[in-house]
DNA sequence: TCTTACTGTTAACTAGGAGCGAACACTCCG
DNA sequence: CGGAGTGTTCGCTCCTAGTTAACAGTAAGA
């Protein structure tokens, strides 16, 4: 049986390290002892959920950074680098992950690609084949999250489709205002500029596709 | 001081419930007692970061989703709904469908167009764009149904990309026989001759997007 | 109606570990 | 030689993660 938590203590130093923090430092700002910090980075003791959720924020990165993911499943070309891309922003959704795939490709929960933008918004990575303009994705737009932070509007070429799963999500496309709730699906040309926002309460996620039309290619 | 906890409890209880699990199942699959479960999910309880981890796994979603997030821009514009623009294009099926849709396209789970085949497996468009050679549809196989009665491969151009709602189905690839259940993603090269097959007990019901890719066009 | 088999919830309890303070060993600087 | 940093370890306390048991409610048979 594998232990996510086996390289917790380790990954939390080396971030601490790197953003240059003494431990007494960091254990001021979160309020809890330097003792205890270092004991759960040497993996002497475990941190609750509270606490290791503070650890994360402080250091900036997503808890799930912190665990011993398996980057990708099938195919996976990085041996051990755990990397959880984290980028400010993309400008074209199709450009977001760069590396080939395998003509089949199957993704289970776990083991999903992920790409965290600031600002909650998270894309994951439904399939990678060798097709390229092409992204098949799982997003998630936290309460108050949009796809652009300054709020401005996108134009790329092709097509964009996506389904709702889960809560709602206001998408403006050109001169129209949609609502996108549970179930229901859209379309569009993503030449005509267009934003999401989730304005709701709740977490937005969707599946979603998005292709470039690749006239020439 | 805000608690980002203080949600993780009936954040849980909606995604177990969104994916028809038991409350007595989840606990099993995860090594712990229903009781604490149900503690957990009432915010009686706070677990460990090992539990929250499994939890979070089990459903299929990061850690950082359970957490409340909340740093809004507290721009609570909209007033106003504005729910307007759903336009369903008029269908006829074809194969699959006629193209002639919006350049965008809204579909609610009502006003979808619907194909029906033989041996229990049903197409829903969810988009009609003006794109053609793409399809964006929610599937369903009944217990049973399979892509092809006879049982036989099938072969086009393009490419497909699936994710699987509910149920689970036998993906055969090429020399491959997959299993693609709740949660889980697939895309494949559709020049590789493949069929589905709902092995299951219950129906399988899926997101799928197939275009080809009209090389010349 | 009375079982049986589920569902989720609560009460009472306990063992284990989250988290603490204090002392430790070190390095660098005046 | 002080101090003032660094990170680490020991020993303790108290809280709570997680348990079992009993609970109430519903649906399907017989």
């Amino acid at each position: 049986m594998f232990n996510p938590m086996h390289d917790l203590g380790p990954r939390l130093k080396s971030l601490r390290l790197a953003s240059d923090k003494s431990l007494r430092e960091v254990a001021r700002s979160l309020e809890v002892s330097p003792s205890f910090l270092s004991q759960i980075e040497n993996g002497k003791s475990q941190p609750s959920v509270a606490t290791l959720y503070s650890i994360s924020r402080y250091l900036g990165v997503p808890v799930d950074t912190l665990f011993a993911a398996t980057f990708d499943g099938a195919n996976s070309t990085q041996p051990s680098s755990t990397e959880v891309t984290s980028r400010t922003a993309i400008d074209r959704p199709t450009d977001a992950w760069d590396e080939g795939g395998a003509r089949i490709s199957l993704v289970t929960a776990q083991n999903r690609s992920l790409l965290t933008m600031e600002s909650g918004v998270r894309w994951e990575r439904l399939a990678a084949t060798q097709e390229s303009d092409v992204n098949f994705m799982e997003i998630v737009y936290e309460p108050g999250a949009g796809s652009n932070a300054s709020g401005e509007l996108v134009v790329h070429d092709g097509y964009e489709y996506g389904y709702a799963l889960d809560g709602e999500i206001e998408v403006t496309i050109g001169e129209s205002v949609l609502n996108l709730s549970k179930n229901q699906s859209i379309g569009f040309d993503s030449s005509i500029p267009h934003r999401f926002k989730n304005t709701g309460t709740e977490p937005f996620r969707g599946i979603w596709f998005v292709h470039g039309c690749h006239p020439s290619k």
